[in-house]
DNA sequence: AACCTCCCGGAAAGCGTTTTCCAAAGTCTG
DNA sequence: CAGACTTTGGAAAACGCTTTCCGGGAGGTT
């Protein structure tokens, strides 16, 4: 393995010159001797021991993406956007991913404030369990005593910067369009019941109805996946319209309803939330509120990394988009 | 931040007697000290420094992953089984996206090395050209040569460890299954002309039909997403039967007809390759060669991570799946 | 010419662990 | 009970880099 010092030598300079000269830094290095440097450099093949750097400047170049499950195009989204930036400034991403579990996320943390990664994203929706919340917060903390940035994508977390969507308007300018297309009994396909994201979703669906002086929604609780939206539909009866939390699981009630043989939207109309892309070639295409996930991801990493202190949370707010999965009753 | 050293000073034992303890070693600790150290790393809250770690160890607990795109699910896909490993084994995964640039893997690689990560998988197929096959293999023997492991997924890299379809195979079994269906004119959607996984899905698909006494399929080149599938498809008359040599190109496919007014499969039959389980919901449903791509990405990453010297390369057979996508002929 | 500044190169002190040696204290054998 | 092992704890030398501090030379000002 060829260190700096190697280099230093082959090149007849200092350990400091070299390092100057191949690592970035302020000071200037005179141009004989930096090419010197470059040549003995390559010649060699250094590689610089990023483990050693980190060490020596107490900061390293890594910042880390916590998600559920990568596979949720959900998350991939979010994540994609986050590396985007990443890569614009020059960082690695580490990705842990929980598969839902809350113990796993908190290790993570604890894993990612051992790496001394530069910054730490939470993405997507916890439950709101008080020890859970507790535990991870203190987790949170200690990271951040030390210099770590914490931001949220998804969910807000408070104390914790935050890119979250304005869950409760989105959902009830949905159920606005919804209504206006002259439906009046409602069904939602509403996740865990414990997940808070959904259940804002959910909450802000039911109060638009409310203020119309439309009957309350019929809630039905599932895993917040593609399978939990099939298991709630095939329990709904005596709705004209269908509003799941999520677009993976608006995707599994879709399936749910082909099975059963009521077509949608001749039978029943169905929306979901989040506009996820990969899923656009959906027949019947999916009316939704089309979120910038993305950009959120890119946003929330930028916000992390940004020296500004206190938090803040941006909040992003969603765009109803009716396509064909819902039509206009008689 | 509290260091091993203020741990140590701590529990009153030395630095050494303290390392053993909390960061994993060969040697016994007796248990009056043991639970002395524990108790004091539990009450500063001591965090290891991992860069130190890995600098004083020489090798880090990292493992990198190099895909194209984490948004296309085949790559979610093989990255989720390549996390599960990596989470069994106690291990962190960078990612690095490349956006199919070339160079931006050759980079990566190279930063890759530069953490000194245990192991790099390498994922996608990469194109045929001469200069940047050498620049790659450059890289990777330099990061090899100082104890490195690397290996590809879903594409053949020569000496290096490798866990690939065999996409002739599949494409030719496919090919003959739809043949089996009564179809005797095809088009096939294949991607970039340099990229090699395609053509060997091309290859294989039109020896199939050479051997069954059958016309050549009209090649159709576009790049290899959902747009190139659409773009393809445009172009696409008078066969019964199209192959797009992946099925994320199938569902662009898929919109073309669609928007075209060319029905699936009454008019045209339509099937794609790796059976991504995102798309699964499709309608009509996708014909299909099945992979099982999170499988394929723990066995490369088990596969590199195992002691065991010597290039091996481990070809995991399709299984083709028909579905309503492609339709038996008269 | 004397004095001040700047700039650039190098020596060396860390950064926080692991691990190799030693030494001391047991634990066995015969 | 002496000698030979085996354990267990500690001191200190790495690991490979960054950065502070110093000193010397170049350039500019009176």
């Amino acid at each position: 393995m060829v260190t700096l010092e190697d280099v230093a030598r082959h090149a007849g300079v200092s350990l400091a010159t070299a390092s100057r000269v191949l690592n970035g830094s302020t000071r200037q290095v005179g141009a004989s001797l930096r090419v010197k440097v470059e040549l003995a450099a390559a010649q060699l093949g250094y590689r610089t021991n990023v483990a050693a750097q980190t060490l020596a400047r107490g900061a390293s170049n890594v910042v880390g993406l916590v998600v559920h499950d990568l596979t949720d195009p959900y998350f991939a989204a979010i994540a994609d956007g986050a590396m985007r930036v990443a890569e614009e400034q020059g960082l690695m991403v580490m990705i842990g991913t929980t598969h839902r579990d809350p113990q796993r996320e908190i290790a993570y943390v604890s894993t990612l404030n051992a790496q001394r990664v530069r910054a730490v994203l939470l993405v997507g929706s916890r439950v709101a369990d008080e020890q859970l919340t507790r535990q991870l917060r203190e987790e949170l903390d200690r990271y951040r005593e030390t210099g770590g940035r914490v931001a949220c994508v998804g969910q807000d977390l408070l104390g914790v910067d935050a890119v979250v969507p304005d869950n409760r308007l989105g959902a009830a300018a949905l159920a606005r369009a919804l209504a206006g297309l002259g439906h009046r009994s409602f069904a939602v396909l509403a996740g865990p019941e414990r997940l808070i994201a959904p259940m804002d979703r959910v909450a802000g669906f039911a109060d638009a109805l409310e203020e119309l002086g439309l009957p309350a929604p019929l809630v039905l609780h599932g895993s917040f996946d593609r399978e939990g939206g099939y298991a709630a539909a095939t329990q709904v009866s005596g709705v004209t319209c269908v509003f799941a939390v999520t677009d993976v699981m608006a995707v599994g009630a879709l399936a749910a309803f082909r099975d059963r043989g009521i077509r949608v939207p001749e039978d029943v109309s169905v929306a979901g939330f989040d506009d996820i892309s990969t899923l656009r070639d959906l027949v019947p295409s999916l009316s939704t509120v089309r979120l910038p996930l993305a950009e959120m991801g890119a946003r929330a990493l930028e916000m992390a990394l940004a020296p500004d202190e206190g938090a803040r949370a941006q909040v992003v707010t969603g765009e109803v988009i009716l396509r064909e999965s819902t039509r206009a009753l008689g």
